[in-house]
Order: C-alpha cells, then sequence, then structure tokens
RNA sequence: UCCACCAUAGCUCAAUCGGUAGAGCAUCCGGCUGUUAACCGGAGGGUUGUAGGUUCGAGUCCUACUGGUGGAGCCA
C-alpha cells in the first residue's frame, strides 16, 4: 500500500479532499453486487466507507467482500462531505489491507440481546455504539470531577483499597488473606483516611473504586464501584452542602459542553440538565416526612427514606434536592449531633431526579473526643480498631464535614440508563465477576 | 437473607385445551451501484437448562436442583 496518513474519524472534517488512512473495525456491510457499504469504527467515532467496483482494482473489491463483522482493517481513500450519511462524512475507498477476518460468527449481532447474553460478553459489547458513547460520558464525568476539585484548590489524597480496620459499619465486607497479620478488608470507603488527610491538608478528596459485600441485587448497586469522597476541615454541614451542589453543577455542565454529541447519541433528553445549576433545593428531614405523608406514603418521624419514598420526594423538583438533618439512630456513629435538636444528625444525602435517588450521602463528622468513643460504644463497634481515627480527636480537633458521591449513580443519571451496571466497564454484581 | 419471575436453534422470541418444533436475525449459496438494524430468493441448523414424577402422550402440569433477571433490606 501507498503512505497515506493516518487520521481518527473524529478529525475526518479536516481532511476532506484529502488521501487518508483509516485504522479501525468493521462493525457492519451493506452491500449492493458492485457497491460495499463497510460501517467503519477506530475508537473515536463512525463513518461509512464506499468501495466501488468500478472504481477500485479486482482485488480489492474482492477483500471488501470477503471482510465479515468485526474485521479489522485499514483502508485507504478520500474523504468528503455527504448529507447522505449519518456521520456528515463518507470516504471512498481505493485500497483495503486486512488485518484480520474473524473465522468464527461475531456474537453480537444487529439485533437485540438480553442482558445476561450481553453481560457474558461484556469484552464485545463494549464495540457497541451505545456502550462507546456511555463510556466516552463516563470519562467526560470523571475528568470533570477531578478538575472541579483542583479549580477549589482541593488536594488528592489516593486511600488505601486494603485496610486493616473495619470502616464506617458492620457492612459487609470483602476479606482477603494478608500475610503473617490476618485477614485485610477491600474498602468500602476511604472517609476515615480523608478526614486524617483533612487535618493535614485542609480540603481533600479521593477517586476510586470501592467494595461493597452487601448481597444487593437491584439497578442501583454493584459489589465494585467508583466513589468520588471529599472532606474538609472547618465546614459546616451547610458549607458541605453548597459544595455538593456546586460540584454536581460543574460535572453536568462540563459534560453538556464536552460530551453533548454522546447524549445527543443516546437520545438524552438534556432540557432538565440544562437547568443544574446552584442552588439546589434543601429539605429537612422532617419536611420530607411531611411531604411524604401528604403524598400517602406509610411513613413516621424516625423511619428510614426507601427508594420509593426518595422516588417521591425527588419528583416534586427539577433539580437534585438534598435532604438534610435525619434522625441520629439511622444513620452512622461519626455523624455529629444537631445542638438544637441532639436526636437528630447534621448530615444530608443528595437525591438525583427523574427516580434516580441517591448520588450523594454527606455528613459533619463529631469532633469530640468524649462524644465520639461515646458512639462508637453505643454502635456496638470495637473501638480497639477505631484507635487512630479517635486519636484524630485528640491533636487540634475541628469540626469538619465530608461527603461520598456514586460516580456510577451519576453517569447512570446522566445518561438516563436503566441500571448502573452499563455505567461502567466491567461491572461487578453478585452473581457476576466474568468477564 | 427474603420475595417474584425467567430458561425452546448461535441470538431474540413463538408454539391455543397436554397431541409429534416455528419465525426473524446470524451463517452458507445466488441476485442487486446509495444501502442506513439494507433488501429479494434458496439452504443447513433442536437431547426444549439438569434430574426425577404424573400421563396413552409433556416445551406445556408437579418436585428438586442449577444458572440468570427484577425487587426488598442496606447503601453510593
Amino acid at each position: 500500500m501507498k503512505l497515506a496518513r493516518w487520521v481518527y474519524i473524529e478529525d475526518v472534517a479536516e481532511h476532506v479532499g484529502e488521501e487518508i488512512e483509516i485504522k479501525g473495525w468493521m462493525f457492519n456491510k451493506r452491500s449492493s453486487g458492485k457497491i460495499h457499504f463497510l460501517q467503519l469504527r477506530d475508537g473515536t467515532g463512525f463513518i461509512q466507507a464506499i468501495v466501488e467496483k468500478s472504481s477500485v482494482d479486482e482485488e480489492t473489491f474482492k477483500k471488501a467482500d470477503s471482510l465479515r463483522i468485526e474485521s479489522s482493517v485499514i483502508v485507504q481513500g478520500s474523504v468528503r462531505e455527504d448529507k447522505r450519511s449519518p456521520y456528515g462524512f463518507e470516504m471512498d475507498v481505493n485500497n483495503i489491507q486486512v488485518v484480520q477476518i474473524p473465522t468464527e460468527d461475531y456474537p453480537i449481532s444487529k439485533k437485540e440481546h438480553g442482558i445476561d447474553f450481553l453481560m457474558t460478553n461484556r469484552h464485545l459489547w463494549l464495540r457497541s455504539r451505545r456502550q462507546f458513547h456511555i463510556l466516552k460520558i463516563r470519562n467526560e464525568v470523571i475528568r470533570a470531577i477531578r478538575e472541579f476539585y483542583h479549580s477549589k484548590k482541593f488536594v488528592l489524597i489516593d486511600t488505601p483499597i486494603l485496610t486493616g480496620a473495619i470502616g464506617e459499619s458492620a457492612g459487609e465486607l470483602f476479606s482477603v488473606k494478608y500475610f503473617d497479620l490476618g485477614r485485610a478488608y477491600l474498602a468500602q470507603t476511604g472517609q476515615l483516611y480523608l478526614e486524617a488527610a483533612a487535618m493535614a491538608l485542609g480540603k481533600v478528596f479521593n477517586l476510586g473504586p470501592t467494595f461493597r459485600a452487601e448481597k444487593s441485587k437491584t439497578r442501583r448497586h454493584l459489589t465494585e464501584f467508583w466513589m468520588n469522597e471529599a472532606e474538609m476541615a472547618y465546614y459546616t454541614s451547610d458549607d458541605n452542602m453548597t459544595l455538593q451542589e456546586e460540584l454536581v453543577s460543574y460535572v453536568i455542565q462540563k459534560v453538556l459542553e464536552r460530551a453533548g454529541e454522546h447524549l445527543a447519541a443516546l437520545n438524552r433528553d438534556t432540557t432538565l440538565l440544562e437547568k443544574i445549576e446552584p442552588p439546589f433545593p434543601r429539605i429537612s428531614y422532617d419536611e420530607a416526612i411531611k411531604l411524604l405523608q401528604k403524598k400517602g406514603f406509610d411513613i413516621k418521624w424516625g423511619d428510614d427514606i426507601g427508594g420509593d419514598e426518595e422516588t417521591g420526594i425527588s419528583e416534586e423538583f427539577e433539580k437534585p434536592v438534598m435532604v438534610y438533618n435525619y434522625p441520629r439512630k439511622i444513620k452512622a456513629f461519626y455523624m455529629q449531633p444537631n445542638p438544637e435538636n441532639p436526636e437528630v444528625v447534621l448530615c444530608d444525602d443528595m437525591l438525583a431526579p427523574e427516580g434516580y435517588g441517591e448520588i450523594i450521602g454527606a455528613s459533619e463528622r463529631i469532633y469530640d473526643l468524649d462524644l465520639l468513643i461515646e458512639r462508637i460504644k453505643e454502635f456496638n463497634l470495637p473501638v480497639e480498631s477505631y484507635d487512630w481515627y479517635i486519636d484524630l480527636r485528640r491533636y487540634g480537633s475541628v469540626p469538619h464535614s465530608g461527603f461520598g458521591m456514586g460516580v456510577e449513580r451519576l453517569v447512570a443519571w446522566i445518561c438516563k440508563l436503566d441500571h448502573i451496571r452499563e455505567a461502567i466497564p466491567f461491572a461487578r454484581t453478585i452473581y457476576r465477576i466474568h468477564p
């Protein structure tokens, strides 16, 4: 093959009329005897390449004819604008280099598949158009999260994945053998470590995988998911909520700006997303209970707010809503009591609109040494395994707040997915760890 | 852990009251120079998840098991 410049599909608009080369895969082919329409992708986009019998040599036309779905190919040709193409551009092929032609049928067909089959073939399903767009959006979501913190002068603290002590409560943990030290556990939160780091660096955040061995089987749960946590010294619960709404607004705006074409490809109606900017509505737990009772839910003060109730609250608002100050009995041990009513703690859950439920869990943390120890005992947790965490309250303890945001839940909402397993490249669910 | 549902061709599904297994896509062969999940004609493709039971007869009814899906609880 003669020399031609390698161009990625996303850049073809800058090379109209030029002789270029695309290196990629053929995901579909339509053929009419004397003309082949090769549907190509290269990881950056999609384009149709035309092979006309009258304008290529016989060997090239034969090669095009022999290509099967998911053949890998390098094609040379000239690019032109064409309104008949859904992508706006087409390539007129004059040369084809076959890299590989599969000898077996490609498992993912053009027709519909069941979720079991698709998850079993996740390594191939990733190549599909819809998954391409979702993963591009996830990429922009994570990029925006990092940008947001850096713009606010937060410091990235990578919290450990292998931990000795248990995390926040007696939740189910994955355990692994750890040399002569017994069992280690996969982190279900980095919060305690971020609290330590916040006393050193003021405002800190992490972004990484988190593990929960809970046998949850719902569209909102994974056993391994990505969480972004932040912890800020001297922040009150109100400061905390303000930061959360700024973060979520920033991410949404950046995704609209940089991944609008991918949202469009998913047929995502973005009119509600475009309205996401601070401030978000905030209602107290007390108000939430009254609202739910008025809407006919069988719920009383002191009950936790479940999935249906979350939807009941969030459908009253167009933006995410923050429900704050829950009864202390249904929340974690480390949450700071409300000085005006000690039966309630200073915390908030952010509920995404459109039925997506909780995306952030947040609270102000207890900073008084004696109160923290009292609460650990009250929750029947082993005081000795919280030794270093308690130590933080011995030396220059200050009020501080933080939160955790579920990346897949955020992506699922932004993309309007039915299930968060599509929001992560390789989902881990209770009955699935392969591929 | 609990509740519900599903399992038939490579894939997605159909099969009336229990009566001898069917379609689309995919594959192979042929046709077609503007197809958009291309289309048209032809062909091959089945131990109906596994084990047992009821029945003259089971894809269909019963039991157990296996795998999966959705939900509850818990959470992000």
